[in-house]
DNA sequence: AAATTAGATGTATATATTTGCACCCTGAAT
DNA sequence: ATTCAGGGTGCAAATATATACATCTAATTT
């Protein structure tokens, strides 16, 4: 099965947004808690499918002084020391990851919204990026020659909009 | 009681910097696993305290592919996938070129225009050339091993002779 | 010295999270 | 049309983790 397949998957990715956009905005200490807020919202899943989602979106959980245990996303641990400054909305929509190998970088979006994403990229015409190349979920960043980790990072730390309020 | 008490905290404080360090160089999946490292270190202890230990230490846990869910501590989180940053807006035409990186090659087109020109290049059947990508814009050319920018880019100039180096 | 206090820890238990298995759905292949 | 293949889910059981409660120890106070 192709990975275009935005039908039945249109909902998941529904919720996959709103999951991320709930552990983001508040303090979630378990899987129950944000199911409810989930249900509150209109989606009926289990507990089970969102512990997945959590997997997917690759949340962790670290210890909060205040109510225990908390969900975090990647990148916004920032949270644990404090940090609550102005952590530049790192999430565009779709926006899951990016990990760096060789000479190039992969982001992984949810399905669908890599080409979206690779077109802002490209728009910034970074010196430090020769190209991107999109498919469905995924996005190959080539960096130019010379370029250090720590170059392209800063190059693509700084393309994805505001993610949408509901 | 202050917090400097070192005697027999002396065991814990040791036993919260082993703690700490094997979580920094291992993938641990969980406390069990943790705790009979330490206990080959001569600890002895619970799994009680260790999860105390770990809170204490504001480790979290995060997905790994490889092994399902690892402790991760704050601040160490590189091994987190995603060090999400944004993107930002930038109106900009992208142009014609080609550019080079590493054993591979990248051309930017305009819209539209990647798959046919990858569709000459592969047809060149090259033996530089060990295959290529093409996004919608953008193609990326993986060179044989050995072959030198020279090579390659005399190859590639036989399918693009109006190419530009920048 | 006795009483007091607070952190550390074990035990047992409650709570939370992950996962094997079966099933369903949809696109791809035959 | 039928079969296949793979992802997404629910259910229920397996795992993993947190914590209430009782102790113990060492430092502090009286």
């Amino acid at each position: 099965m192709h990975p275009e397949c935005i039908f039945m998957q249109m909902n998941r990715t529904q919720r996959l947004l709103e999951v991320r956009k709930l552990i983001k905005h508040n303090k979630i200490s378990n899987q129950e808690e944000l199911l409810s807020m989930l249900t509150m919202n209109g989606f009926s899943f289990t507990q089970a499918t969102l512990s997945r989602d959590l997997k997917y979106l690759k949340a962790g959980k670290i210890s909060d002084e205040e109510k225990g245990h908390i969900y975090v996303l990647p990148g916004e641990e920032g949270r644990q020391q404090g940090n609550h400054d102005e952590i530049k909305d790192a999430v565009t929509r779709g926006y899951l990851s990016i990990d760096y190998t060789g000479n190039m970088a992969v982001i992984k979006t949810l399905p669908g919204f890599a080409s979206g994403i690779a077109y802002r990229i490209d728009g910034m015409k970074s010196f430090e990026i020769l190209g991107t190349i999109a498919g469905d979920d995924t996005i190959l960043i080539i960096a130019r020659e010379g370029i250090s980790r720590q170059d392209l990072h800063r190059a693509l730390t700084k393309a994805i909009p505001e993610e949408e309020s509901r």
